[in-house]
DNA sequence: CGGTTTTGACCAGCGC
DNA sequence: GCGCTGGTCAAAACCG
């Protein structure tokens, strides 16, 4: 199997739409030569908020990999985990590849010469959860359906011919949490959840779980009735409460959880060579599961 | 209008 | 030291 190929004609084909097949280049092309003339040219800036953001979880362990407890309720929460959402596991198939921008899309990203503002943390050293989610529970979106944060998504790339979307915690700018989704090839039913670094807020709530908001459930996902500090400032609360709220309607709907992961789960499959320093590295099935939309 | 998504660009970090 | 890979940035488009 190609890895230029990376599964997204069977599972944009299965729900209907058309596609492109990615050719050769469907992997973005990082000249090295032009990495290397941008070496050492840019001067950096530092983003204050950011770095301190950073400093703050810059202390954690050496990288380890961690298994999460058995999954949380299976509610939406995030203004990204809605309705729409479900189309983002389908922009993790249907994205990115050189040369396929949208009609009439102008070019995107940054601008030559510009330089990333801010510091980043050594990949190694940042603490790593990995969680098992299946497609039909949290694939569809993209896993977000069962975490309690919000997230936004920031990027996505192909990493060894699967595509991997990257989220950042959008609750509060200076949160240094991280999400990366992928999806396992030893277990196509299956996308791989890691979590980078630890909130440093209160989990956000649901706001149709807040006291007195049973009937005005949240307008919608992505809408914004204020601004971004207000809603931030709303989705903070006690952890207790998110707590009750999450034992309350988990309670309800046991039955929609993902089974509890193990590595061995989903590690023992694998090649020895599997996450190692970098994980996911020998992924060998290109499949994607059809799409259940 | 403002938050989110898309996607090309940039570059740190690691292996060789 | 070089080259590649993966992670992040950020402009533009999207969306409610």
């Amino acid at each position: 199997m190609d890895s230029a190929d990376w599964g997204l004609e069977a599972v944009v084909r299965s729900c209907g739409g058309s596609t492109v097949v990615p050719g050769s280049e469907a992997e973005p092309e990082p000249t090295a030569a032009r990495a290397r003339a941008r070496r050492g040219v840019v001067t950096r800036v530092v983003s204050s908020l950011e770095f301190v953001g950073r400093r703050m979880k810059a202390a954690s362990s050496s990288s380890s990999y961690d298994v999460l407890e058995p999954p949380r309720p299976p509610f939406s929460i995030t203004p990204s985990s809605t309705s729409r959402e479900r189309n983002v596991f389908i922009s993790l198939l249907s994205a990115s590849t050189s040369g396929q921008t949208l009609p009439g899309r102008k070019q995107t990203g940054r601008k030559p010469g510009v330089g990333t503002p801010t510091p980043r943390q050594r990949k190694t050293s940042r603490k790593k959860v990995v969680r098992l989610v299946p497609v039909e529970h949290g694939g569809v979106n993209n896993g977000t359906v069962d975490d309690l944060w919000a997230w936004r998504k920031y990027g996505q790339k192909p990493i060894k011919g699967s595509p991997r979307a990257y989220y950042k915690c959008s609750s509060l700018r200076a949160c240094t949490a991280r999400k990366l989704v992928d999806r396992s090839r030893a277990k196509p039913e299956m996308l791989i959840v890691t979590y980078i670094d630890d909130h440093c807020h209160a989990v956000p709530v649901p706001i149709n779980t807040l006291p007195g908001t049973a009937h005005h459930p949240p307008k919608s996902p992505r809408g914004t009735t204020t601004s971004g500090e207000a809603v931030s400032a709303r989705r903070q609360v006690d952890d207790a409460d998110v707590t009750s709220c999450i034992a309350a309607e988990w309670a309800d709907d046991k039955s929609k959880l993902p089974e509890p992961v193990g590595l061995d789960d989903f590690f023992g499959s694998f090649d020895n060579t599997v996450f190692s320093r970098k994980w996911a590295t020998t992924f060998d099935d290109d499949r994607f599961l059809p799409c259940s939309l």
